[in-house]
DNA sequence: ATTATTAATCGTAATATTGCAATGTAACAA
DNA sequence: TTGTTACATTGCAATATTACGATTAATAAT
């Protein structure tokens, strides 16, 4: 099947996966670290930082993007990413909560 | 191919994309969350709480074990599972690390 | 011993993901 | 105009993931 059967969970939850989905490839992860590390935006060079085809490159921004986490800006022949602050830090309150669930009980079967 | 070349990327940046692709499946995430819910151990309740078949709850589970999430302590003809806390610390604070850049500059491009 | 219960594993169908060559598109340069 | 540069899109091959029926394995109950 290959298909996840989201009716059957809340929208929290399938919020998380998404989220959790999209970095679930070392690509992305590598995409989303150097545009925070460059801080300003970041154009082609992560097709030569990055050591993966251009249309390889260009799909992963594409999924970045179409979550909302990054934004691009033409500007003459290029195109400049970057982080977009406002959703990420969304997600970021999303995802600690997910990470954050209380741990320190002590009861513990195994 | 969908295969990552995960040969191309530092350490760090296949951990985050392992844990969270692990992440990715909203199963997972209710799994994970009851759990945490239940604080206690639980078992094949989880077949029941979600709605999948006994198989696909349990591949889930294998999943979760593999990558240390959780542990399985057999009970009799049941098995009971919870969260390993220390493991599941340990990659809060690498999951963490990485949702948590500093994104508090000006800097923005689009 | 036989049967029931619980969960893991196997096998397989349906679908998704990854990666890239080839091609398309848009802006700039000469 | 003719290239050139930088990206996006398309199409496809290889592989991975998801889901579940059928089966197996292990223990418990009778």
């Amino acid at each position: 099947m290959g298909l996840a059967k989201t009716e059957m969970f809340t929208e929290g939850q399938n919020k998380i996966s998404l989220f959790a989905k999209v970095f679930g490839h070392p690509a992305r992860v590598a995409i989303l670290q150097h545009l925070f590390k460059m801080n300003a935006c970041v154009c082609g060079d992560l097709v030569n930082e990055i050591g993966l085809a251009q249309p390889t490159i260009s799909q992963h921004l594409k999924e970045l993007k179409s979550l909302g986490l990054i934004k691009g800006n033409v500007e003459g022949t290029s195109v400049c990413y970057c982080i977009d602050k406002k959703n990420w830090t969304a997600m970021k309150t999303i995802m600690m909560e997910f990470l954050d669930q209380d741990v320190s009980q002590d009861m513990d079967c195994c």
